[in-house]
DNA sequence: ACGTAGATTGCATACGTATGCGTGTCAACG
DNA sequence: CGTTGACACGCATACGTATGCAATCTACGT
């Protein structure tokens, strides 16, 4: 059924070989055989076989990423630009998207058909790192990093975004601060949280554990998060978001229980994905460069591949406060 | 360096088809040797080869889908319920990323390497399903479909959907109704308009052209067609959008234009995303069950791979009015 | 004891492409 | 005219798995 290279070389007459090496600009070949060779491809409309082309080369420029499901917006946001990058190599990109549950499939990332696979969703004691770099597949950690694994990885200065923030809410004088954080799992959790308690402390503010909420990245957590903050008798007057996700559900319960933004309540969250600049939220943010991001691994995932056995490298970008519309300075007036 | 299936069969001290054979749970090989054989690959870390498998085989379970950039909301929404539905059935998904630009590159989705694709961004006047149907490569359109390819479709309702809008628009006391739809080119842009207008005729009411607005399905269409419609001099009191992202960009300008939704302005979408649902949107919509609608076209999809060469079928999913937020009687008060 | 059915296993090969190596051709050069 | 070399091309084979078919073995019935 399928038009193969036999079927081409057949109608060109000439070996399958000279097929092969005509399709791909190889010397070798004169141009009178190239050009019967190239229409009789065009004519049979062949399409060389990617499954035997890999078999035969041990390549398949193709490069798995391993994302979280991609109804959380944050995903979509860096894979978009990633997809471009790794093309940008001539890398096709495969998506594998690790909802929770249970552990990742593992085989299909190890059984050749990939030259390298991207992590975006480790938890720090994953054990995936581990199996890759055992099996000798290429990889770079982006976004998250996992403890003790001495790989390739592009992550944000998570500490120093938090801390920014930390400055920018105490020097709006706020005192009565709260956070809803990712979880303490992941690397992204946990230096967001511990950069903002650790700069909040240096200037003289606590951060109760009550007001260090913890759950996934999802709008939910901050949806949940808000509506516990605020049903206490006196509730903080800002709350830093451990990333934008968290922040736009944490809007969401703020908009459901009436609560004005930002006369009420300063809401600060961190990435800066795309939909932060909506006018509906207006989020004040630490931004991410994504973009920057996704090249960045791009490069690193192609470096590894042209030399297996390079240390590794570590690139960290440097975050950067966006001031939009969910911040204020405390109300000094009569206040409530 | 990769163990092969060779290598296995070394270890268990039988030939490699019987590998095969054993790790497959085919009969024909003794619990002895399938004993020996298991253990052995489990020792080696074996993982079959999906390249070579796939070429002995001619069979991926793969199936390749096409569909647009993942920052439009509406494609996550519909492409996690896609990629469960298909994994139940035993395939894997494969992401096509359709950005509207150049023609998405056809070799990947002829070379044998898919079992089968899922088509969700058509144009009308596409000439893929064309192609594949030449091919012979066994595929589902779903969401939008092609004009005059008798080919696997699950659609939505858009006609019935549209009509209910404008009945409860028109119940609503509206009389200047503006619309912001999608591309004239798709089947759903022009369904859900062609349906708008002559329900609305049929009430009395007419849709000038002006007040058609025509763009992308993404927020900017929304955003600069509500700027639009609202920078007249009498501007219209409710709007229809073609979807639930363009009724998004539509809130979002209203919030910049501090336009107070229903109260002043009356906003219903199309197709009820997660998102439409969150409270600072609050939309009025049309539901399209988008998991059912997933089961569907994988149910279509592997009834297509199991006979070929049946009959074309067609499944249309009814839609359902979501009452929420964003509309609101006519003001009959004094007005502005 | 002998034939036979059934179970277990190996042999040979196919799938489609890529590549090392050998062969043939022809022009240029001595 | 013989030699050398470059060039163009085909032959053989590898990549890893699956499968039709033949071979071997076991057990059983007569």
């Amino acid at each position: 059924m399928a038009v193969t290279s036999h079927d081409v070389a057949r109608l060109a007459r000439v070996s399958q070989p000279t097929v092969s090496r005509a399709l791909r600009d190889q010397k070798g070949v004169s141009s009178a055989t190239r050009g019967r060779v190239r229409e009789a491809a065009r004519s049979l409309g062949y399409v060389p076989s990617q499954a035997g082309r890999a078999l035969s080369t041990r390549r398949s420029r193709k490069i798995g990423v391993i994302s979280a499901e991609l109804s959380n917006p944050f995903y979509p946001a860096l894979l978009g630009p990633l997809h471009d990058a790794l093309a940008g190599h001539g890398y096709r990109t495969v998506l594998f998207t690790d909802r929770g549950e249970r552990p990742i499939e593992l085989d299909p990332l190890l059984d050749g058909s990939l030259d390298g696979v991207v992590l975006t969703t480790s938890e720090r004691n994953s054990s995936l790192p581990g199996e890759l770099l055992a099996r000798g597949v290429p990889f770079v950690m982006v976004n998250r990093t996992v403890d003790g694994v001495a790989a390739d990885s592009c992550v944000a200065g998570n500490r120093v975004g938090a801390t920014a923030v930390a400055e920018l809410l105490a020097d709006l004088g706020h005192r009565r601060v709260a956070a809803i954080l990712g979880p303490e799992s992941t690397s992204t959790g946990r230096e967001r949280a511990e950069g903002f308690r650790d700069a909040l402390a240096h200037r003289g503010i606590d951060l109760p554990p009550a007001w260090m909420i913890r759950g996934p990245f999802d709008p939910d957590t901050g949806r949940r998060g808000l509506i516990r903050l605020m049903s206490t008798e006196t509730p903080p007057t800002a709350v830093f978001c451990g990333n934008d996700v968290i922040a736009l559900g944490a809007l969401n319960a703020a908009a459901a229980l009436g609560i004005d933004i930002p006369a009420r309540l300063t809401v600060v969250g961190f990435d800066d994905i795309p939909m932060a600049a909506w006018e509906v939220f207006d989020l004040t943010t630490v931004r991410v460069d994504l973009p920057e991001m996704a090249r960045s691994v791009a490069a690193l995932l192609v470096e590894r591949l042209a030399r297996p056995d390079a240390p590794a490298r570590s690139v960290v970008l440097e975050p950067r406060l966006i001031m939009r519309g969910t911040h204020a300075p405390l109300a000094s007036g009569p206040g409530k």
